[in-house]
DNA sequence: CGAGAAGTTGACGGGTCTCAACGAAAGTGG
DNA sequence: CCACTTTCGTTGAGACCCGTCAACTTCTCG
């Protein structure tokens, strides 16, 4: 295998893979699917069979509201494994749907039990991934429950600005954003029309310039004090368990 | 074993066990320690190298804000396992703390992979419990961002009614729930005195009825129709993995 | 019985929502 | 390349839900 995939690449942040492994997770791979953007991989209610892996483009989970609005959950950035929740469940809990044109590879959760099967440092950083999402969630959960909007807004912001980093696709203090408005309050809990005059502000106090599709940073670290950003939960670290 | 441990009955629920299956789980079960009620089992930023099963009692993970205020995340019952989430970090990310006296029983992360080695079974449970533990979260995200306050408080005492159901706590319509006002007020992202001022109006609306550490729910049915319960990240199934 | 915690109630203020109209940008077909 | 359409973003006015503060009452437990 010349290049690494994504996949690849991010499980190798928590550990060395053997030959074995490597090959493993080429398997979970095999299957690439093309798909547009604005179109859903899955609905609520959903028959869950299979897990996700994202190798190009961005996607997110949500669930529609009675009242017809809709509350974003996660967002998915390439080599981000998806519907890892449904592994205990038999329908999908929420729906999944892309947010530009990317890349998809579809893996059975039996094929995951084989994984436990073969390698002990695959289970281990699977489990890691897991665990990982739930600390997403977790400070998603805090962001939304206790922080004000513009506190919510920046909060988002500066985490993708950090994780963004991470995949190296990053350049200089701008990243690119493909989320409208509307998507924003979605996931922050906000109305659109709220999120548009925060942005407002956040620009007129040079916190933040948005133009189509990017968002740049003047100052980040002003960005990160503004959502009383703790980065403990991007900090992960399992590599102990393979040192000694 | 005369008598199931908690742990050992959660996990049965998920499908059957071998012998061995057993006895790892009882080995994660070796020193249950004593704890009093409002103690706290670890802080936020504490080293985290270990889980802990909860054998007794309730407890809590909760997060301090900057502002003075808190949030509390998850409420764990008698079977749970505590800090799945910080299986891929050094350091806690949340604090957890007893509502009552308990039991709770330690073991390290390296035990977990110890386990992961020896059964395939338990592998895959393990996996089935950190992904509902992700599949609540989403629902209480979900409820935090998108509910008003009434819908806040009915989802919260309905998810505890039927949770209560699953491990055979419940005496006919009325739950024990050793929470104060102020707690459920930390959980829901209220303030006490709007918890206080939405379960007087449910009480003249004959939907709930609150004395000491007791609710009694007259129409349940009402009640989820209230918070618009979905009961389906609560219905787990994995068992057709043991099956075919 | 006394003290402290927990819960209740009222008045007031503020952050965010809704509705609505308008403007800007982006995609579409001729 | 232009008119058209549609989506997306901006701005204002008014309303509402819930937070804060504060006083008071009720429980709980030593």
């Amino acid at each position: 295998m010349s290049q690494d995939s994504c996949i690849i690449c991010h499980f190798k942040h928590y550990g060395e893979l053997s030959e074995n492994d490597e090959a493993l997770l080429a398997e979970l791979e095999q299957s690439p699917t093309e798909i547009k953007g604005d179109q859903i991989l899955w609905q609520e209610g959903d028959t869950a069979h299979e897990f996700c892996t994202l190798s190009k483009g961005w996607a997110y989970s949500f669930r529609h509201m009675e009242d017809g609005s809709r509350q974003i959950l996660e967002i998915y950035l390439p080599g981000d494994i998806i519907g890892l929740r449904e592994f205990a469940f038999k329908e999908r809990l929420t729906g999944v749907a892309m947010l530009e044109d990317g890349v998809v590879c579809h893996f059975p959760h039996r094929r995951l039990i084989n994984v436990f099967r073969e390698s002990l440092t695959l289970s281990t950083i699977f489990f890691a991934i897991s665990s990982h999402q739930q600390a997403l969630l977790t400070e998603r959960l805090v962001n939304l429950a206790r922080r004000s909007a513009r506190q919510r807004l920046a909060h988002l912001i500066y985490e993708m600005y950090v994780r963004l980093e991470r995949t190296k696709a990053r350049q200089g203090n701008s990243i690119r954003l493909p989320l409208s408005q509307q998507h924003l309050g979605d996931a922050l809990g906000l109305s659109s029309v709220h999120v548009s005059r925060t942005l407002t502000a956040f620009r007129e106090e040079g916190l933040l310039l948005r133009s189509r599709q990017r968002v740049e940073l003047p100052d980040p670290a002003a960005l990160a004090r503004e959502a009383e950003f703790g980065d403990a939960y991007l900090n992960d670290g399992i590599d102990h368990f393979f040192h000694h």
